[in-house]
DNA sequence: GAGCCGTGGGG
DNA sequence: TCCCCAAGGCT
């Protein structure tokens, strides 16, 4: 085994996170649905989810059986909602053989398994030598051999890929993965990395020049621009709500949320409601990763049976609540609560 | 291949 | 307040 396993290992084995919920037990079905919740997702933050997740939906047929409403429900909050309805398609596509394929080429075939997550269920729940490289792997590589330039580029991307196969050891890949993510979620981390607990340093190149904290060396950055969108809080006599179900591509793509359009006039015209004078109830600002949005909410009283047939359903907010709603939508209803 | 797709937390 | 980005993948 070369040494720089070898040091990892040995350190997984005093200092690695073995109480992670998606470890016991370490299926195939836990291990995909933690590791597509954990895309561009903290650990901190899928915990919860996850076990709602597979209380509700124990294996693969549950999931497979499921209304892509409901799997929405359980995934309301957690963002990026086309890995949940990636996560259930490829449910019903291994449905009839009543477990996910264990071989590489077929997990990459599926919505929602690119190569590094392919190779991180494959050798988290059986142990077959696959690399990863997540943004965990992806610093501490960087760092470790002080690669220039923006981490994301194809040619650092490729470099990447071919330094975390050399580094892999033949043997104990399950440990090794979780090693390698739990080395730069605890140890390498992005600001103030804790060199002196880590096993590998004596070969990190970036130690060795004391330039930890040059690496990994900014992304392009690029600019976020503002986006105006107009919403519609209708409420009828027994303080329902109206929602509509938004199209399954785009933002918040097959959530529940408020009707809304480029302007407050265009939603009504749309509903054929009367326009409410004034600017709007509420205005919240809702930050994306690439746009930020101001959300500007009108909040009109009207009789239900005057806007039906408008893909529109009515729900108290108690039971809004129970949907899969947009994060900014569901505090609002938890605020009028 | 560059833009799209959420949300939360840290500094 | 603002910037960065986290167990990425899809088009």
């Amino acid at each position: 085994m070369n040494s720089f396993a070898a040091r990892l290992l040995a350190w997984f084995d005093l200092y690695g996170r073995r109480d992670l919920p998606w470890q016991h037990p370490r299926t195939l079905y836990r291990v995909w649905i933690s590791e597509v919740m954990l895309q561009q997702t903290q650990v901190r933050t899928v915990v919860p989810y996850f076990e709602r997740f597979v209380a509700r939906f124990p294996d693969l047929a549950a999931l497979a059986d499921a209304s892509i409403d409901e799997v929405l429900a359980l995934w309301s909050g957690l963002g990026y909602y086309s890995r949940a309805r990636n996560l259930h398609r490829a449910a019903q596509l291994c449905r009839q053989r009543g477990e996910l394929p264990d071989r590489f080429e077929h997990l990459l075939a599926l919505p929602g398994i690119g190569r590094s997550t392919a190779g991180a269920i494959l050798s988290q729940s059986l142990g077959r030598r696959h690399a990863i490289l997540d943004g965990n792997v992806r610093r501490v590589l960087t760092r470790f051999h002080c690669l220039d330039g923006d981490p994301r580029s194809s040619e650092n991307d490729t470099r990447l890929w071919s330094l975390a196969e050399e580094l892999m050891p033949n043997e104990r890949l399950a440990d090794y993965t979780q090693a390698i993510m739990d080395l730069g979620a605890t140890v390498c981390t992005r600001t103030a990395p804790a060199c002196g607990g880590c096993p590998v340093r004596d070969d990190c190149k970036a130690y060795q020049r004391g330039l930890v904290s040059k690496y990994p060396m900014p992304r392009a950055r690029r600019e976020r621009p503002l986006r105006t969108r107009a919403f519609l809080w209708m409420s009828d006599a027994q303080q329902r709500v109206a929602l509509a179900k938004r199209p399954a591509v785009g933002i918040w793509g097959g959530l529940f949320a408020f009707p809304d359009g480029d302007s407050i006039a265009d939603v009504c015209h749309a509903l054929r409601v009367e326009i409410p004078d004034g600017d709007a109830d509420v205005t919240m600002r809702h930050e994306f990763t690439h746009f930020s949005l101001d959300m500007q909410v009108w909040c009109v009283r009207v009789e239900c049976n005057a806007v039906e047939d408008h893909g529109l359903s009515w729900f108290t907010l108690e039971d809004a609540l129970s949907l899969g709603l947009p994060q900014p939508v569901r505090r609002m209803i938890e605020d009028r609560l």
